[in-house]
DNA sequence: ACTAAAATCACCCGAAAGTATGAACCCGAT
DNA sequence: ATCGGGTTCATACTTTCGGGTGATTTTAGT
């Protein structure tokens, strides 16, 4: 019910929390008359920081996809190409192939989650989708198998 | 040559700029007693915005190129060759590789276990040296760096 | 505008994996 | 013979994974 506004609410408290304690700082060591540049500064970087988040967070990177046709010819050095087709086929969407990659790299799943600013449970979720379309159980699997298919090098 | 720094310099002087004004606004109005926290509303808002700004600016688009049609020569003769002496420098037994192997094949512990007619717990032991020698944590990771040594297919 | 797919997150539970420690046995080499 | 490396196993404990379920929100296509 309320986890709609559960980030504003987290935000309000977090700001709160930090004015608490800037108050609380000036009480205790009764700063110099420069107190309020400090706050300043202090308030400044950390909506910087929420701010650079926040902007992680909402902006999914539209991913324009160029459709070109070409011949590749390859010979002993094959460098990957990426098998979209079967892709496709399986249905793995984009963000199950990051996570994919991720996983592939050695990640564990919240070091994925870390990495992509999500959840651990919706790693996990990804995964799940994951292992059902590659008709595998565990993430040793999953790799192998997509190796084995040309959808990660 | 001061071009990289531009940014930097503008943000300062709008900070100072945004100070400046609170401050005349202060004297003007004769703020009430909570003019703190208008202030630091005031310069949250601000920062967060450049934040989100920031980081639009910052991250690039991803492109996605999607390849329709391809024809692929492909090249067999890449039969793989084992880095025997890599295996000497790091100590790994034989034990070691073949619970390597069955590991990469995505097997689980107890299938390794049943593969070989040993306990769960030796693979477990196993495992646990071969990691240390490889100087990873998990499996996964285990795997990718084997290959890249060339330690297995 | 409506709908389907994708992405996000939560919670529970059991299984698997990994850590730490100790110990027994075999076998080749000093 | 004994010393060290390799192999085997055990116990106990913590962490991570994976399965199942349900839900909300975004995005994209008709």
């Amino acid at each position: 019910m309320f986890k709609k506004y559960q980030l504003l609410v987290w935000y309000g408290l977090s700001l709160a929390l930090l004015l608490a304690l800037l108050r609380w700082m000036e009480l205790k060591y009764l700063l110099y008359e420069h107190a309020f540049e400090v706050y300043a500064v202090f308030i400044a970087v950390f909506f910087l920081i929420i701010g650079i988040w926040l902007s992680k967070k909402l902006t999914r990177p539209k991913i324009r996809t160029e459709v070109m046709e070409k011949i590749v010819y390859r010979d002993t050095s094959l460098p990957f190409e990426l098998n979209q087709k079967l892709v496709d086929e399986l249905g793995i969407s984009s963000r199950e192939m990051e996570v994919l990659q991720l996983m592939a790299a050695g990640l564990s799943n919240q070091e994925i989650a870390a990495q992509l600013f999500v959840s651990p449970n919706t790693i996990k979720t990804h995964l799940a989708r994951l292992f059902e379309k590659l008709d595998v159980g565990k993430r040793v699997q999953a790799i192998e198998k997509a190796k084995r298919l040309g959808l990660i090098p």
